[in-house]
DNA sequence: TCTTTACAGTAACAAGGGTTACAGAAGGCT
DNA sequence: AGCCTTCTGTAACCCTTGTTACTGTAAAGA
């Protein structure tokens, strides 16, 4: 795990950090599709991702579904971070998109570290504003543009994240993601296709010219 | 300035600090409707809101706009803090939505108070959750919401922030902050008003039951 | 007072996207 | 092979929202 850390962790955290890290955290593998974290869900562990990738989600009351971003290497879930700074439930939930390899740390020794480590704080700020952006970015996608370029958008943002211009997805489960409905996914994926961006297959879609 | 200060932030942040921030921070008004931001500004100066809103807007690259939430008493710009760190760019714009008395704290400030004072890195860490928790409330909004609803709430937020239920607006400007036009929120007004919610009169509308 | 301008009301139509219904195709299982 | 389940394609329809156009009215200014 120490190797690992340093792979992922090494350029921006000290040697002394890491080491503390190595010896609290306990290393997790969740399973591609494996929930992480349930909204409503008290979280006591912080986790930092060592490889593989998470998508978040939000939920309405009605149950309805959208997804907010993906999580990489390098990232650790800001979200998770308030929750337990704030000692209040999860607000999201945290799905594994790939097989993921993460570090998981006690909530105690964030506190401990944000004061002991400038590299920690540091760590902690950017988070903290890389997510703000994500959720901006976000914003700008639901609000000023329409279903199709946002089937664009997420067809082309998941093919980055699985490093594979192939995606093995259905397109119910595109219409969960974009919180709208299947029929409307099949329409617009037809149009894609029609149009030379896309090629559908069962179960698959090869996004062209990425 | 002092003892607005205290009235203000007395409660979070411990004496020490609030005299250092007497001795760098310099004391702002902005009249509503002023600008405090733009978008692209680089942001070389932390506002604290001692009194009075500011609404925060985000803009595509046509020019839309779209009302992001608003700010407090007591409230920072986590996003303007997000800047400063990572000196970048303001992705967002800033306008008085009352008439407001804000501090301004110079970022060399920052860093160094965020080792020197746990109760500053709280207020920090906390800021951040805030704007998170609203930008999440924001997206909720324009992803589940119809139009109807999102109006209902812009009127209620509004007439709260301003705490008067006689907000002062034309029906142009709802449409700007809410990214849709001007006859579709002439349209819902009327539905609202014959729902016995708001009662329109010419540049303003009485919000009632609240 | 007369004119101008900003604001609000409303109708008619267009477009995007959500809904229902049904048919056909692919793959898995016995 | 035959059956079943899941996935996809498509048509028809409806609702919400956006657009265009025109009218009336309140306030402001000359």
């Amino acid at each position: 795990m120490l190797q690992e850390l340093k792979d992922a962790y090494g350029f921006i955290f000290e040697d002394k950090l890491i080491e503390e890290i190595n010896s609290v955290g306990q290393l997790q593998f969740k399973a591609k599709g494996e929930k992480i974290i349930e909204i409503g869900d008290y979280v006591k562990m912080m986790p930092l991702l060592i490889e593989g990738a998470i998508k978040i989600m939000r939920e309405d009351k009605e149950g309805d579904e959208l997804l907010l971003y993906f999580l990489e290497r390098g990232d650790t879930c800001a979200m998770t971070l308030s929750c337990c700074l704030g000692q209040t439930k999860s607000e999201i939930r945290a799905v594994a998109e790939r097989d993921t390899k993460l570090v998981m740390i006690p909530i105690e020794k964030m506190e401990e570290w944000t004061s002991k480590y400038k590299s920690w704080r540091d760590f902690v700020f950017a988070s903290y504003q890389a997510r703000l952006t994500e959720m901006l970015d976000t914003i700008d996608t639901i609000a000023f543009m329409n279903m199709d370029e946002r089937l664009m958008k997420y067809l082309e943002d998941k093919a980055k994240i699985n490093q594979n211009e192939v995606i093995s997805v259905t397109h119910q489960q595109i219409a969960y993601d974009l919180h709208t409905s299947r029929v409307v996914i099949s329409r617009l994926l037809k149009k894609l296709e029609l149009d030379g961006k896309i090629k559908l297959q069962r179960n698959s879609i090869e996004v062209m010219a990425l």
